[in-house]
DNA sequence: AAGACGAAAGTGGTTGA
DNA sequence: TCAACAACTTTCGTCTT
């Protein structure tokens, strides 16, 4: 169940895995690395499969998204009250404050993030499996209090960032700053902040996974979003790439695309989606046609020609 | 008149001393 | 901790279709 091989604060290599308590504790500086974990062993043995049948049990799929990881149990909010006396309901209520006094900070802080997180995930329509790992992110956080002296809502979304880059299906800053409402920059902030010290490896995201996004928002053909990829490689393969914003190389190669489609977008347009400027755009689409010139190139004679 | 182009100045982040 | 630096943006004026 743990990942973890070092100490985050102390670096050493010694720690200790407690399975009773269900928590990691370095054992040269006293820190708890995780704490509340789940041990996932049997704790029954089966000999054949009509024992096995009858002992193994399950329950809904443990979920980060869940703040106890869908195994608490909520005393219900609504519902039944009415069967219960009044008696019935002073004790109900009773235990709803209970219930409400025995989370701890962490937890209802988790609660109310990951309420927040589901939110935005939603509304950017991201996958499952991305929601799953920023809600790990954050939780990782928030055990290593992380989310101090920074809004709970800036460090979901830097969550959320982290996690669609490691999966590949990459947003702009703009677009999560658009689903959160916290700024570009907050959010770029505590991304950086809690990847490092978290010690999540976040390759440089690779600018062919804008491509099918920018292009279905741009109602661009799929030949010319092909196109666009092989651009995209070409420009790899020269090391136009390097150092760039992956957006804007990923906009440039479309926007070149499709202009040898006969598919004509504005540069207006294509600096929208994808969230830079046209000037951006024109800068790498110059560099693009200097070192792909072939295409251009030719694509201008024919035009010459048919005057 | 809209879009493309380019220059110049400004911004925020990284890097190296 | 600070200055230099690269990438990108903003703004604005000019050129092309």
């Amino acid at each position: 169940m743990s990942f973890v091989k070092k100490c985050p604060e102390c670096g050493s290599s010694n720690i200790l895995f407690n399975s009773e308590k269900g928590e990691v504790i370095c054992k040269a500086c006293g820190l708890v690395v995780e704490e509340k974990m789940i041990d996932f062993g049997q704790e029954w043995r089966e000999f054949d499969h009509d024992q096995a049948a009858k002992r193994r049990r399950t329950g809904a799929p443990l979920s980060y998204t869940k703040f106890d990881k869908g195994l608490g149990t909520d005393v219900g909010q609504k519902g039944d009250i009415y069967k219960l006396g009044s008696k019935g309901k002073n004790k109900f209520f009773r235990l709803r404050k209970w219930q409400y006094r025995i989370s701890t900070a962490i937890e209802r802080n988790l609660k109310l993030a990951l309420a927040e997180l589901k939110r935005v995930a939603s509304y950017l329509k991201l996958p499952k499996s991305v929601e799953e790992e920023s809600a790990r992110i954050y939780t990782m956080a928030v055990q290593r209090g992380l989310v101090r002296g920074r809004s709970m809502e800036s460090v979901v979304a830097g969550a959320l960032y982290a996690a669609c880059r490691r999966h590949e299906v990459p947003r702009t800053l703009d677009e999560l700053s658009e689903a959160s409402g916290i700024d570009k920059k907050e959010i770029g902030r505590t991304y950086r902040f809690v990847t490092r010290e978290l010690g999540i490896r976040i390759l440089p995201s690779n600018p062919v996974d804008y491509i099918p996004r920018f292009a279905s928002a741009l109602k661009i053909s799929a030949e010319t979003q092909s196109k666009a990829v092989e651009i995209l490689e070409l420009a790899q393969g020269s090391e136009l790439t390097s150092g760039r914003g992956p957006t804007g190389i990923a906009a440039a190669s479309l926007y070149v695309a499709a202009l040898t489609n006969n598919e004509k977008r504005t540069q207006r347009e294509v600096a929208d989606i994808a969230g830079v400027t046209e000037v951006t755009i024109r800068n790498r689409y110059k560099e693009l046609i200097k070192k792909l010139n072939l295409k251009e190139v030719l694509k201008k004679v024919k035009k010459e020609e048919v005057k």
